[in-house]
DNA sequence: ACTGGCTTCGAAAACGTTTTCGACTATATT
DNA sequence: AATATAGTCGAAAACGTTTTCGAAGCCAGT
């Protein structure tokens, strides 16, 4: 007393034309087509999608990959729920579901993805955080399962992913502090294994190389992305000996600690030491100096994450261009008070 | 090629014994539930989810519908992370997938809500931001699938919710008010539809009455739940002629601006107005002078939804003991320094 | 030697849908 | 009038899995 049997009996007619007439096939009589159609929409039917994915091969929905680790849930930030939303309206527009599916904590993240695509839950995935070496673009890079990542990779090879512009931001932000007469400039990375750190890392000697400034490895901090590793950083900062005169942040949530530990110390950004963040977040927004960082439209990405997977599904080969996506995606500097600070005007003021 | 026949074939044992095995069934040799592990999983080889749930009729996973408009994009704070985070925990503990379902912008909400249930998408259901009158909950109740409701409403009847304890948050907010002197106390609430701004407003009028204040209708103020509402509140507030002395406010992005907008009418919170925010929030942790708020764990309520709705799941009836579920969340008080302005004191020193 | 029970397995049905293919009708073409 | 064509529909197979049921084998007890 359910599914597409029961409505075909209420419409005298067989499975088969209330199907096709529900999919739009033309072998269908139009005013039947309307008789079913309204039946299905009077009876809240709707095609059952197990069934429907066993038949088609195929489940109609790209699963988003994302890591909701209680650590994740406190220092969260709107990164996810922008790329969701933009990810979500590209997808939408193709009749196919988003569904975001998080790590669970209690699993390792590598036999979840393996459980899921064996499973045949989605059509598509999307993963994120990447890191240097990530077994989960290997394993779908066999699996035959089109997928696009968030982040670089050293891993696979000739697999679909957009990444950050690290090297422009490094490469500005470097720029605007050296011209203000910065040389001793730090840079703060996550302490985990993401692909980012490096990136981020090597765009930072990269940067600093054509300003021919040597690279100090003790410049380098390291520590967890969250208020409390800015504010870790701020007290190793505070206590060095010709300590450096600006610093790089890769988190905004960063910012938060480390404004809080300077002005214990008496210190402020953008008067004692030049702080330029990396991507804008709603927390840092409130901040006081503001922040000079980092801006980019996480819809956007979001979006053309959707579009460059929907290019890689078999299904929408003849919409959307061939061909592997890597894109780098630009970000714009937003100019704040914190590395206002200039090197030549403290001096010269002494 | 694939699926369980491959694997069944590679072993010269029936797919069904492969099933039985794998499925934990006793009617099965322990040496040969053995080897189809060990295959299984060199191969690894999972059942089709399609399949499987075709055949048991049921998908083996939780919904959880979530809003991400460009505007909660926008706004986002950790509230749903955490609540995922901890929903998921739960339900993986019994074997059940968690997937975030998130609502397209560009179709209404109920009928996306219909499709999902129709087509069997999911076992069962959270919703979220329920309305003082909501058609979900109607239909969820005659669709005859397990859901629960993060929020009280006027619709359904006995159906699970579970809520934050507005009620409480009132009183402890205007009894602590009232005791430093303050009469004229104003509310801060959002102007969308959410039961939430009803059910703040009742609690608001009812402690108001307890302490034998009349009830002003100018000193409600409704805008958008964002920074930038509270900033046109701000505006109102300081162009008031007898203005309130205290304000509640039921987001926290609302202090972000709030604070702006008073600072530029060379006032200040704690000093000049007492200010007490709603739930305790990544922003509004670095506001200054503190806000004082309500503290509540997101991962304990997630665990909660999630336990909440496997005891309405037949499956689990065993497990958790029965009985619709309709909870009062409690929060704690945070006392910080936005409330410390006493009306006595201020009197005083005049 | 027969019965009964226990263990282990395979054949086959069923889940709800889509899709192929052939059949049938009505219309158009010769 | 015969034939081709287009339009409309239904029967049936197939998707991958779980589960029921019966069969087969083995052992113990009589």
């Amino acid at each position: 007393m359910k599914g597409i049997r029961h409505l075909a009996e209420q419409l005298n007619v067989s499975i088969g034309t209330v199907s096709k007439a529900l999919n739009g096939r033309h072998d269908v009589n139009e005013k039947t087509r309307k008789r079913v159609l309204a039946a299905a929409a009077k009876l809240g039917y709707a095609p059952n999608q197990s069934g429907r994915s066993l038949r088609q091969g195929s489940t109609n929905a790209v699963g988003f990959m994302i890591e909701f680790s209680p650590e994740a849930a406190a220092n969260s930030d709107n990164f996810f729920v922008g790329l969701v939303e933009g990810a979500q309206s590209a997808l939408a527009r193709h009749a196919l579901d988003l569904v975001v599916l998080p790590y669970s904590t209690q699993e390792d993240s590598f036999a979840q993805l393996q459980r899921i695509v064996a499973r045949r839950l989605v059509d598509a995935l999307i993963i994120s955080a990447t890191l240097k070496v990530d077994p989960r673009i290997e394993y779908l890079g066999h699996a035959n399962i089109p997928f696009i990542a968030l982040g670089r990779s050293d891993s696979g090879g000739k697999h679909p992913w957009i990444d950050l512009d690290f090297e422009g931001v490094a490469e500005s932000a470097i720029d605007r502090l050296v011209a203000r007469g910065h040389r001793r400039i730090a840079i703060a990375l996550p302490d985990n294994e993401t692909n980012l750190g490096y990136v981020f890392l090597n765009s930072y000697r990269r940067a600093l190389k054509r300003h021919g400034i040597p690279f100090t490895p003790r410049f380098v901090f390291r520590g967890r992305s969250s208020e409390a590793g800015g504010y870790d950083i701020g007290g190793e900062l505070v206590a060095m000996e010709r300590r450096p005169t600006a610093i790089l942040l890769v988190y905004e949530l960063l910012a938060m600690g480390l404004y809080r530990r300077l002005s214990e110390a008496g210190l402020s950004p953008g008067r004692d030491i030049a702080v330029i963040g990396f991507r804008e977040g709603p927390q840092a927004r409130f901040l006081s100096p503001t922040l000079t960082c980092f801006r980019m439209s996480l819809h956007d990405l979001g979006v053309t994450l959707g579009e460059s997977l929907l290019a890689t599904l078999p299904a929408f080969s003849s919409v959307y261009p061939l061909g592997t996506v890597q894109k780098i995606w630009p970000l714009q500097l937003v100019p704040g008070e914190s590395d206002n600070f200039s090197v030549e005007r403290a001096q010269a003021s002494r």
